[in-house]
This record gives C-alpha cells, structure tokens and sequence, in this order.
RNA sequence: GCGCGCGUAGCUCAGCUGGUUAGAGCGUUGCAUUGACAUUGCAGAGGUCCCUGGUUCGAAUCCAGGCGUGCGCACCA
C-alpha cells in the first residue's frame, strides 16, 4: 500500500476511486456516520434544473455544501444532505420546443400532448444522467438514497394536497386578472420571471383632441377612450371639471373621457396619457380604480382584432406598425416623432420573448389573505408570514444585507400567478364538469370530469421541496427528524424566486419555517469579472476544470478569498495554484510517511517544549477553523488552513524536524516523528471537508491511522 | 427615483468586531537545491490601502460628503 506514495499526486486516478468507495460503503447515508452528538444536521440540495448540464456556479453551490455536510458529519451530528433535480417546467419545455423545431420542424401541436411530453420526459432523463455525474465528480456526499425529483410520483402527491389545502383555504383563486402572457410560448409567466431589457426604438407624440400624448406602441391606441391627467396638474386645469371630449383618432371620431388619477407621472412626457387596460398593468389598475371598460386589442398570438377596423384586423403587431403610423401621419395626428427613444421592454427570462401583457382567468395565490397556520391560533397573511419569519430572526439570511432586499421584495409583491399553459408540470389538480368545480388529489368518481389543462409554475413544486422530499404529506420519521432544515444554501439570484416561496408555502402548510440559515452565495465570473455565457465564449465547463486541476483544486479555488454572497471571479492561474497545494499536502504526507512508517505512534511519547509548542499551534488552528466554519466563514477557515499547512508545517516544522530525524537522539527522534504524525493527521481531518479526495487518500496511504477519513471524528478545540 | 455592493501590489482579489514592518495567487528579479516537493525553498522589487473631512492615543478598517464602477427593484404612458 505504502509504494503508493508515489509522485507526484495524480487526482485523475484518485478521484473517482474514492468516490466510489465512499458511496459503495454507504458513507454518505446520515445512519451509517459516526453520530456521537446526538444532534441532526440537515441541508437539500437546491435542485438544479434538468435543462442540460452543471455550470461553475452549480460548482460553488457543490463545494461549499458539501464542506457544511462533512464537517458536520465529522462532528458527530447525524447528517443529510439530500440530493435531487428540478423539472423546471417552461424552461425544460422550451428547450426541448427549440430542439424539435430545429431538428423537425415541428411544434409541440404536430406531436401532440402525450408524444410530446414522452420526448420532453427523455431530454429530462438524459440531463439528468449527465448532472449527478457531475454532482459525484465534485465530490459531494450527498444521500443518493433519498434521491427526489420535483415531478416524480411522491412529489407530485405533495404538489396535490398542497394545492388542495390552499384551495380550501381560499388562499388558491381562480381569477381574471392582469398576466404576463408569452406569446410564442403561448403560456403566462410570474412577474418574477420577467426580465426588463433596454430596447431603443421610436417615441411618437401623437395629437389626441386638444391633448398630446405619446406612446411607444402606437398598435395598441385604438381603444384608447380614456385621457388619463394628474388631478394637480394646471397646465390642463381647463379640464378638470370636463367629463368627456370629442375628438378624431384613428379609425374616426370618438368620445373620449378624462380621468384624473395621481398614477400620472407629471414630469414624464406631457403629463397626459390614454390608457390600456387590457395590455398594460398600471393601466388595468387606473381602470380597475375608476371602473372603466377595458377592451383586448391584441390576441393571443400577437395579432389585431377587430377593434383595429377591418384595415388592421389579423394583423401580427409587428407588421401593423409601420403601416399604422403612416396612417395617423396622414391623417395629421402625429405631432412629433423622436427616434432616440430608449426605454425597458418586458421579455421572457426563461425563454426572451417579448411579453404581451393580457388579460386572462388564471389560478392564482392570494398573499393578502388572513389565515390561521397550523400549529397556531392567530391569522395571518402569507406576506406578514414571510416577513415575520425573517424580522424576528426565525431565519438568519448570510450576508444579513439580504434580508433587506428581500422586505422590499415582499412589500411589492402582487398575487402569485401559478398557471402555466404549458404541457411539462404538475397539471392543476381541479377537475370541470357541467359547471361543476373539483379539487382534490385524485380524480372525482364518475365519467365526464375533464381535468384542467394547465400546468403549475414549477416554482410551487420547488417551494415544497425541504419537506416534500422528506415524505411529507405522510408523517415520516425522515420528516421528524430532518425538519426543518438547517441550512439552505444556493445564489442569491434565487431569493425571490424560490427561498421566499419555500418561507411561504412552510408556512402555510406546516406552520413552520424550511430552514434557520439561509446562506447566499454570489455569481461565479470569468477572470474579468464578467457574466459567463454561451453567447461570450467564455463559460467554464466545471467538468474541463476537474480534469486539468483535480475536483479538490476546484473547490478550493471556489471557496478561498469567497466570502459569502460576494461575486467570484473564476482564475484559473488560481486554480493550478491549489493543484500544487494538493500537490504540497501530498508531498509532506510523503516525508511524514517515509519518517513514521516503522514507528508506532499510538501512544504520546515524552515531547520536547519545542513539539509541545507546536502542538499548542495547533491546538489554535483547530479552534480557529472550527469556529470560522461555524460562522460560516468558509473562506477564512480554507485560507488558515492554507497558510497554516503550507508556511507554518511544512516551510518551517517540517524544516527544523529534519535535524532531529537525522541525527538526533531516540528521544528526539521519537517526539519529532509523533509530532509530525500528530499534526499531520489533524490537519488531514481538518482539510478534509475543504479537499476530501487528496485527504482521503493520504489517509488511507498513512500507517498510523484507522478507518475512512470521512468519518474521523472532528477534533476537539481545547 | 429607491436600495445594495465595490474601489487595497502589474492582473484577479482577501484583510473579522479599529492596534505593531498591509497580505494571497499569478506575473516579475536574483540566489539556492542530487534524499517530501522544479507542482520546491530563500531573498527582493512593486502599494499616497479612490479623494476630502471627521471621530480616536491610533483608521485600509468606524462616520459624513464627493468621484468612479457594478448590481437589484420600481417607473417608463
């Protein structure tokens, strides 16, 4: 065994033999750990989507989930990390939409809903092969046993009875309301799921009766009945007993009526707007305010009806534009056109289509309404839920700067838009027949129930997921003992979308909270700081990494000099600088090796003050590691152990041991080699959760020690 | 408009609750090394710690203002 301290170390040949013989001997299954605390430490892995493969940042949330699990395992607490995927609806879907088109020329409609989602199910299937792979290439030790995916059988039984509760509550609505509509997805999305981009385009002011308005989207004016002015503007102070107008607009003379309502933005073009409540927010809410018709001008697919006159009608708005603006030039209503006009347009960010505002009936969940939680006798509602829980400290978000981004986020949130008309999710769990409404978690009895066609937003599925994973609706005892969880840890870019979900849907459900700690970690760059993306060449595959420098590099590189939730800038000079220290720690095994190995050192032997002094050293690196990794502090506990091991152990102990090894008397000897041993093997325990490949290697490799490094118990600080 | 972050060596970045000669990786200069390691060691060069003012015995670190830069949210008729 010994011979295979060879050099210099080679992670290639290592890694996925140790990982293995981890796995294989159920050395990750929270039963088999050494629990000597008594204490459970829990953690699920943020389900990545099933949309293709691992980026650097799934890389990030692997390394330092991973530290938290095996240092806690190590300390005796009895620990699950619980892995699985995400089906991640619209975002699978559309993918696997571009594919077909590509490659057949087809649409979902030419194959139908089953054959669709049979293709849909392979993609899926196939991502999902190719991301445990490299979940397991990362090293990380997750349960593989209690493997969970957001759309399998269990799952989709919580999905059901969640829905059902909430329905039963009236917290679940079905409702015209305002949505985000896609239309080549031909599916609604969240408000969180679209994204504002900066489009430049042309701003037209057009003449409206004795009025100027201006407008960016001059198809959507033939409605436009009402002039909306700010109750306190004097510039129209003519008008602010004037009910209504005549005037001429596009298609002909009009009535038009003014409203005054203090949504008004005074300052911004000429202070005076026409309104569109039925493909504009803040429109629909002045004439949801005020009680004002509210007319479709454009259709689902982005085309006019026939409020746009037989002329427009049919028209995709894209076309209908130009030739609209001709007509209002001709008849003389265009009073001024700016071409430098640069303004947000609302895209899709699963998919970047432009939105088109609609209205349209959907399920949605109300967070404004009193409720009692279980567990509990006071209402409440989800928004005061999820602001409570964090505001008394129920939850820790880290870095704490979170919590207040995540308040404004809840003081602005509307109702929750669950209903996708997409074919890939849980479909909706309510059942139609003859005007007869039926929620429930299975189908009514009897024929001629037609279930709903629409899927959910797979963030409901996912906001389930620490306790749906745990066996919830059935009282497990994973769900006992595991919930709720310890700590939640995932990018910061996922607060709204999923961590304030999973806050809500606990609370409503258990009466509870997910999670006490939430740990926010930043956006991995490339070594100029910039986004890594396909379109810019310059996304890093974690795999390519791993093979040049070793997973245990890898994660080092994502770890050192990363405090939490602060951005980092992928280097890979960085990263071949922790294959040497690997490289380091596997070189000073070997020369502890070469000078303990017919030695035993089981018991301590009288130390020179000298070894006592560098034990006492140590005795402070433990504590000090120990206790950054507490705070969550992972990057000063790496970079300790970092200096610590290459400039304190190796540069100078290692150093000075040599004279006494050398030529030194048995005594001396004796206490330099179980000094060496001794400090060696702590810091193999130590480094272990930060580099466990290399580390558990050595172990092995190292005569004076016993069993698997992995479950070491964590040494005492004293 | 509201909020948040960052500005430290040539480059990319650490520096916790203020305390001695300010650190890492890579790069760079010189020397050394045949017995853990050239994936090495030692030594060196290189910094007005963005600017101004304040608090303090003492500030890269705390406070205020400014400049630069990045991000989130809202609005965008």
């Amino acid at each position: 065994m010994s011979d295979k301290l060879e050099k210099p170390y080679n992670p290639q040949e290592t890694e996925d033999r140790i990982y293995a013989a981890w796995e294989e001997g159920g050395h990750f299954k929270p039963e088999n750990g050494p629990n000597t605390t008594g204490e459970t430490f829990s953690m699920v892995l943020p389900p990545p989507n099933v949309t293709g493969v691992l980026h650097t940042g799934h890389a990030a949330m692997l390394a330092i989930q991973d530290i938290l699990t095996r240092y806690h395992r190590m300390k005796g607490d009895k620990t699950l990390w619980l892995p699985g995927t995400d089906h991640a609806a619209i975002a699978t879907q559309a993918r696997v939409e571009k594919d077909l088109y590509k490659v057949e020329k087809k649409t979902r409609h030419d194959l139908g809903r089953e054959e669709f989602l049979r293709r849909v199910e392979a993609f899926a299937q196939e991502s999902h092969d190719t991301i445990t792979g490299q979940i397991r290439k990362m090293g990380s030790s997750v349960d593989w046993s209690r493997e969970a995916y957001t759309l399998d059988e269990k799952r989709e039984q919580a999905v059901r009875e969640a829905f059902k509760r909430m329905y039963d509550a009236e917290l679940i609505y079905k409702g015209s309301r305002i949505v985000n509509w896609d239309p080549r997805l031909q599916t609604t999305v969240s408000d969180d799921e679209v994204e504002r981009k900066e489009e430049k385009g042309t701003f037209y002011y057009l003449k409206y009766g004795p009025f100027t308005i201006g407008t960016a989207r001059p198809e959507t004016k033939f409605g436009d009945k009402y002039v909306v002015m700010h109750p306190q503007d004097d510039r129209y102070k003519e008008y602010k007993h004037k009910q209504e107008i005549e005037l001429e607009w596009i298609n002909g003379p009009i009535t038009a009526t003014i409203i005054k309502d203090e949504a008004v933005d005074m300052d911004f073009g000429t202070g005076v707007m026409t309104i569109t409540p039925w493909h504009d927010a803040t429109d629909f809410e002045i004439a949801e305010r005020h009680g004002l018709d509210k007319e479709q001008v454009i259709d689902f697919n982005g085309k006019l009806l026939s409020i746009a006159g037989e002329e427009f009608e049919g028209l995709h708005i894209k076309k209908a534009r130009p030739l609209i603006v001709e007509k209002l030039k001709e008849k003389g209503l265009v009073e001024k056109v700016d071409e430098n006009y640069t303004h947000n347009i609302a895209v899709n960010s699963r998919g970047g289509e432009l939105i088109e505002p609609q209205i349209k009936e959907q399920w949605f969940v109300n967070v404004n309404k009193p409720f009692v939680p279980p567990n509990s006798d006071t209402e409440v509602t989800l928004k005061q839920w999820m602001r409570n829980v964090v505001e008394n400290g129920l939850i820790q978000i880290i870095p704490d700067r979170y919590e207040k981004v995540y308040f404004h986020w809840i003081d602005n949130l509307r109702d929750w838009c669950i209903s996708r008309q997409i074919w890939y999710g849980h479909q909706i769990p309510v059942w139609y027949k003859d005007g007869e409404i039926y929620c429930g978690v299975e189908a009514p009895e009897g024929g001629g129930w037609e279930q709903d066609p629409d899927t959910l937003d797979t963030w409901f599925s996912s906001g389930l997921w620490t306790f749906s994973t745990l066996g919830w609706p059935e009282e497990t005892e994973d769900l006992n003992l595991y919930h709720p969880t310890n700590v939640l840890e995932t990018g910061y870019d996922i607060l709204f979308f999923w961590i304030a979900r999973m806050i809500l849907m606990t609370g409503f459900l258990l009466g509870d909270i997910p999670f006490r700690t939430v740990y926010l970690h930043g956006m991995v760059r490339d070594e100029k700081g910039r986004k890594m993306s396909k379109s810019l060449g310059n996304a890093t595959d974690p795999l390519d990494l791993i093979e040049k420098y070793g997973a245990d590099a890898l994660r080092f590189e994502l770890i050192v000099g990363s405090p939490p939730g602060n951005d980092l800038n992928l280097t890979e000079s960085r990263i071949k600088g922790y294959k040497h220290f690997a490289n380091k720690v596997w070189n000073a095994s070997r020369f502890v090796h070469m000078n303990t190995k017919y030695t035993d050192l089981k018991t301590e032997p009288k130390l020179l003050p000298q070894d006592k002094t560098y034990l006492k050293e140590l005795d402070e690196l433990t504590k000090d590691v120990t206790s950054e990794i507490e705070k969550f502090n992972l990057y000063l506990a790496s970079e300790k152990l970092y200096h610590y091991f290459w400039h304190t152990f190796a540069d100078n102990i290692i150093e000075e041991t040599k004279e006494r090894l050398y030529n030194g008397t048995d005594e001396e000897k004796l206490s330099a080699q179980w000094t060496l041993n001794k400090i060696l093997t702590t810091n193999l325990i130590l480094l272990h959760p930060f580099m466990p490949f290399v580390t558990e290697e050595v172990w092995g490799l190292l005569p004076n020690t016993d069993g698997m490094l992995i479950h070491t118990p964590w040494p005492d600080a004293r």
